[in-house]
DNA sequence: TGCCAGTATGTCTAATCTGACATACCATGA
DNA sequence: TCATGGTATGTCAGATTAGACATACTGGCA
C-alpha cells in the first residue's frame, strides 16, 4: 500500500527519494498531492463516464491528448487550476468537485 | 447582488467589461471564479479563526502580506494551488476544503 | 506476429504565477 | 489631526505551468 502510493507518485512525475524517506513529505505536502489526486481520479472518471477518450477531450479543450494524460495522472506539471477548469469544461460543477474530495481514493485503498 | 458581485470580481483583478456584458464570462469561467472565490473566503475564515494577521500568516509561509491579502482576494495573479497549499499550511484538510466548497458564498448571497 | 486505438512520457517555448518591495488605503484611538 | 496596525494594490524578475509535438507503451484482435 505505502509502495503502491508511492508508484502512483512517481508515475506522477514526483521524485520521491526511495521508499524510506518517503516520508520527508510534509503533511501539508501530503494532504496537498492527496487533494491533486483526488481531482486528476475525478477526472478520468467523470471523462469515462462521458464515454470520450483523452483525445476528444483534448480537442474540446482546446489543448492535446498528451496533457489530458498528465492531467489524469496529476504529472507534477498539471495545476489544480487546469484540473478544475477541465471538469468545470466537461460539466461538473462545485458540488461534484466537492464530492471528489470527500471521495476515498479507490486505488492505493486496498 | 449582481453589481456587488462584479465588484468583488473587478477587486479580484478580473477585468470585467460593464455590468451588461458581465455575462461573456462562461458557466465554466463562471464556476472555476466562484471555486477560486470560495477557497478565498475559506483562508480568510480560517485565519481569522486562528486569530493571526496576514502578516503573520505571510511569515509562517514564507511569503508577503501582499501575496495573503491577493490570496484572499481571489486576485488573478493567484492559483488555486496557492490557496490550497496556505489553507493545507494553515492546518486545514481535504475535507475542511470540501465544506468550504459546498458553503453558500456569504457576500453576494443578499 | 503485426496492426491499431488509446494512453503515457519527454522536452521545447510562450504564458502565467510567485514572492518581494514600495506604496496606498482605512479604521481607530490619542 | 495625525500616528499606528492591519489590509490592499501595482510592478518586476525569477520560477513554474501550458500546449505542442515526437515518441513510446499497452492491450486487443486479425
Amino acid at each position: 500500500m505505502r509502495a503502491d502510493r508511492r508508484r502512483r507518485l512517481e508515475r506522477a512525475g514526483w521524485t520521491v527519494g526511495d521508499a524510506g524517506d518517503f516520508l520527508h513529505l510534509t503533511d501539508e505536502e501530503r494532504r496537498f498531492v492527496d487533494t491533486k489526486l483526488a481531482l486528476a481520479e475525478g477526472l478520468r472518471r467523470w471523462r469515462e463516464q462521458l464515454g470520450m477518450t483523452q483525445t476528444q477531450v483534448a480537442k474540446r479543450f482546446g489543448s492535446s491528448q498528451s496533457r489530458v494524460a498528465k492531467m489524469e495522472a496529476a504529472h507534477r506539471t498539471v495545476s489544480t487550476d487546469l484540473l478544475l477548469k477541465s471538469l468545470f469544461r466537461l460539466g461538473a460543477n462545485q458540488r461534484d468537485i466537492a464530492r471528489f474530495l470527500n471521495q476515498k481514493p479507490r486505488v492505493h485503498a486496498a
